[in-house]
RNA sequence: GGGCGGCUAGCUCAGUGGGAGAGCGCCACAUUGACACUGUGGAGGUCAGAAGUUCAAUCCUUCUGCCGCCCACCA
């Protein structure tokens, strides 16, 4: 007899895991060269911020990552997942700055120079964080290949770029409405301003005509922006007002004429049907300012104060000229604060007889994403990407199936976003972040190039001089996240793994940045890298609360993974019991942490299951085979048949992305299946020659199944069976080939599960002491079967013994069981299931005596309800024979 | 305003055009060759409401209600 193992009684993650995870590193087995004589499989890690901390939604979009490519490289893919961090421009600016702040000090005062040294000291110290969480949580990405959006290598692919797209005229600097934050002190894109609901006034504010008549009563929310009104729309077929268009009007207290214009993009429904036009404060305005070929003065400036007017510079003199006169008297609100200026302006407004009413109005208002700040809209000359030539491909190319959306319908959310998309606004006045290749000369002639020595050397030639400054605004950070895919492959160098790993072959995200990003990468995808990059989109699930809230900071319901669930919970129990609840079609997933419980205990439980494999009496067998065949018991071919099924369910699963499916069928089977009834048929002295093998092989095989989802526990099971090879990491997926079925057998077992179930269920109604042995008989057809006999006498701890004849049911014999105490408890039981019987015989024979559906349904279906019939009476003619049998004692 | 998801047992959720399911919680029993992070049994639901299609609807269609998400220039 060979020595067996000590196994601890309790499975502990926290001792494995941490050691696992080590042992993993060191045989470098997340590592792949790219190998095209294999299938690829690759995956892009979408990068966290660099000051991000792992949160519960990492949980959901990163360990079906790293699910997938185990699993495809059990299946002997050239399988990688390339991880990396972002730099995220605002995010990380924002973080710095309160950090200085801290210290007393400014951004502006520390300098450029200083602040980047400091900006980069800061992501060596902390910066990798999340990575400790990702290894804590057992994600596997290939370290080696970690990148950084602001990577030498990464920046080089940002630059070449914006030089190509400049040169292809796609990339222009323009004065355009932008939004403005003036507490990061930078422009924002569209997809990083969130609207948020506020109660507020609308204010109705009368224009008095210039020749003296009433003229029009506006309403507005923004009465501050009035200063800069530029003249007042109505809709052209507007009745009330048809008489003063192109009339002028004058503003209060300033007293400068403006023009009634007539323009489509006005309700006449709201407010009084007239709006002031605004267009350097608004986005509406600055359209209908645009249609009508107003002036666009700017008088609020970058700390969100009112400011003298300030102009578009290509406005001209005569436009500027009103304006510039009315600033004297407006001098009195230069300076205040926007929210400041609003009170005064309202309460002067109000002094004059100009304002016409208040009312109490509840609307929405942009925020910053980033520091929660009022967006103001503003006028600023800024840099811009042309979208509509990207877009257009990529709305062919998903019109013609690609990229695959992952539900389906998340395509549609894509393709709307493409078909609406406006410029992009890349520029940020911030320092951390890729800096603008762009240059200018003392007479602000633009030079774009890929460094200084080429911008200089262009600027001498072209311009005749050597002074040149460079342009100190960075790039929007999607602008880097979106050349991931090809950037991180080498991008534009052509490397081997370029070749081989474009396009990646799934793409793993959340539904809201399905167009802040996917979007952006499939476009500059198709442009440099030679086409889209990749060929399927999955759309993970939202995180919510159980109560159905976004989880967040603020509200306090966020679950912060590291500290609430991997310690309790272990990594295999918290990646178990995410991916339980991720369901394809459900858009959201309202975390319920009992779920990880399951989880861990489940792997508790099937630790205990292979303790009691090593500790038969029989040795396991050195290598992972089946015994002969025909040396398999009912139960054993049996456990083989579900094992099958349940290794062919989790591959299907793992293909369409259904993890929880794929965790529903591996609970299913592991527990209730293999531990509950063929670890306890098991026990029954038939089954003792083959049982050993049999439980290995099946332990073997699940645990590889189960591999990709829990990683940690199944290592640890796999370890101490007999196996091939270093680790299960590297194992191979099992191979249906070598997993026999035997449906019919499997079918007879199952039917001797379900008499089990009923006898347990008699024995307890009939409350028979577990001490007292049931004396069961079973039909005799049934025991040809090696072992079912003593398999039902052990589950049941009954005494068997066969009859010849009979119907098959043990019911009508288990009657003559002796010692039975508690006959009322027992005619309450025959009772209920009297008049349950007798409600389904009803259903069933007024079912069957419907002529629709004799004619119509499916024969099969008839077929079936008719044996259901039969069923039904013959149980029914048995429950009410015991019945008069107890009744009669 | 447009689009989308959900509404099934106390809680969180599976599920199917033809006899309502799981886990947790609850009740009862149990220390049987691994496991009390356990086992066995049980109670508990007019499958949101209405109409329609169908021989048959929890499932398909339409409408309504409620919860939630996304998009949009309603000042």
């Amino acid at each position: 007899m060979t020595a067996r193992p000590e196994l601890p009684k309790t499975y502990d993650p926290a001792e494995v895991e941490p050691r696992l995870y080590e042992r993993w590193l060191a045989a470098g087995v997340f590592h792949e060269e790219a190998d095209p004589a294999r299938p690829p499989f690759i995956i892009s890690m979408p990068p966290p911020n660099v000051t991000g901390r792992a949160h519960l939604g990492h949980g959901s979009t990163y360990t079906p990552m790293d699910v997938l490519t185990r699993y495809h490289r059990m299946l002997g893919e050239n399988a990688d997942w390339i991880p990396g961090q972002d730099h995220a421009a605002i995010a990380t600016e924002t973080v710095l700055v309160r950090e200085l702040a801290k210290e007393g000090k400014t951004r502006n005062a520390l300098g450029r120079e200083k602040f980047l040294e400091r900006a980069w000291a800061w992501r060596e110290q902390y910066g990798g964080e999340i990575n400790e969480s990702f290894k804590r949580l057992g994600f596997g990405p290939d370290w080696d290949r970690e990148r950084f959006t602001l990577d030498p290598a990464l920046s080089a692919a940002v630059v070449k770029v914006f030089v190509d797209l400049y040169h292809d005229g796609l990339i222009y600097r323009g004065t355009r409405l932008v939004n403005w934050d003036p507490v990061a002190q930078s422009t924002l894109s569209d997809a990083e301003v969130e609207d948020e609901e506020r109660d507020t006034f609308l204010w109705d504010i009368r224009y008095r005509a210039e020749d003296g008549g009433e003229g029009i009563v506006i309403a507005t929310t923004r009465p501050e922006t009035y200063l800069a009104d530029v003249a007042v729309a109505v809709h052209p077929e507007d009745e009330r007002y048809r008489a003063l268009i192109g009339k002028n009007v004058v503003l209060p207290i300033v007293d400068r004429a403006i023009p009634v214009i007539a323009d489509e993009a006005v309700m006449r429904e709201f407010g009084t049907g007239a709006v002031k036009v605004t267009p350097a404060h608004d986005q509406t305005d600055y359209e209908i300012g645009e249609r009508h070929g107003l002036p666009m003065p700017t008088v609020i400036d970058f700390d969100a104060r009112i400011s003298a007017p300030l102009w578009r510079y290509d406005e001209t003199p005569e436009r500027r000229a009103p304006i510039d006169a009315q600033a004297l008297t407006m001098a009195r609100y230069t300076g205040l604060d926007r929210f400041e200026a609003r009170k005064r302006i309202v309460e002067d407004l109000r002094a004059l007889g100009a304002l016409v009413e208040e009312r109490p109005y509840h609307t929405t208002i942009p925020v910053s994403s980033r520091s929660q700040a009022v967006i103001e809209p503003l006028l600023s000359l800024q840099w811009f990407v042309k979208m509509q030539p990207l877009a257009a491909p990529a709305l062919d190319a998903y019109r013609g199936g690609v990229p695959r959306f992952v539900p389906e319908r998340f395509g549609r959310t894509y393709a709307a976003g493409l078909e609406n998309i406006r410029d992009w606004n890349i520029s940020r006045q911030i320092w951390w972040g890729h800096r603008l290749p762009v240059w200018y000369t003392p007479n602000d002639e633009v030079v774009v190039a890929h460094d200084e020595d080429e911008a200089k050397r262009v600027t001498r030639e072209r311009f005749g001089t050597d002074e040149l400054r460079r342009d100190p605004d960075t790039l929007d950070t999607w602008f880097s996240s979106g050349l991931w895919p090809f950037s991180i492959l080498g991008w534009p160098e052509q490397t081997p793994e370029l070749e081989h790993w474009y396009p990646n072959q799934v793409m793993i995200t959340s539904r809201d940045i399905i167009f802040l990003w996917v979007s952006r990468m499939v476009m500059l995808g198709m442009r440099f890298a030679g086409g889209m990059p990749f060929e399927t989109v999955f759309v993970t699930p939202l995180v919510f609360d159980m109560r159905g809230r976004k989880m967040s900071k603020s509200l306090g319901n966020a679950i912060d993974p590291m500290t609430d669930l991997v310690p309790r919970y272990g990594a295999d129990g918290t990646r178990f019991g995410i991916l339980r609840q991720m369901r394809l079609e459900s858009q959201e997933l309202r975390f319920d942490e009992r779920y990880c419980d399951e989880a861990k205990r489940f792997a508790t439980k099937l630790w205990n299951a292979l303790r009691y494999a090593v500790a038969l009496p029989e040795d396991l067998p050195r290598a992972n085979v089946l015994p002969a065949r025909e040396k398999l018991t009912l139960a054993d071919k049996w456990i083989l048949t579900e094992l099958r099924t349940c290794v062919e369910a989790v591959t299907r699963a793992y293909d369409g992305f259904e993890f929880g499916v794929a965790a529903d069928a591996l609970l299913e089977f592991g527990w209730y299946t293999f531990c509950d009834w063929y670890v306890e048929a098991s026990k029954a002295p038939g089954q003792q020659e083959t049982r050993a093998a049999v439980l290995s092989f099946v332990l073997n095989t699940f645990v590889r199944a189960m591999h990709p989802i829990a990683p940690f526990v199944t290592e640890e099971i796999w370890q101490t069976l007999p196996h091939d090879g270093a680790t299960i990491v590297t194992a191979s997926w099992p191979d249906l080939a070598e997993l026999p079925t035997f449906p019919g057998d499997a079918a007879t077992f199952r039917t001797v599960v379900e008499k089990v179930e009923q006898l347990r269920n008699v024995r307890s109604e009939w409350g028979i002491q577990p001490k007292d042995r049931m004396q069961v008989e079973i039909p005799a057809t049934l025991e040809p079967e090696r072992g079912v006999v003593e398999a039902i006498a052990t589950l049941l701890r009954a005494d068997v013994s066969t009859y010849e004849g009979g119907n098959g049911s043990l019911r009508d014999r288990i009657l003559g069981v002796r010692g039975v105490a508690d006959t009322a408890k027992l005619r309450e039981r025959y009772t209920r299931d009297l008049a349950k019987l007798e409600s389904e015989v009803a259903r069933s024979e007024k079912k069957l005596a419907n002529e629709g559906f004799i004619a119509k349904a499916a024969p099969d279906v008839v077929e079936g309800e008719r044996a259901k019939l039969e069923d039904y009476r013959r149980e029914l003619a048995r429950v009410r024979a015991a019945l008069a049998e107890v009744s009669s004692r």
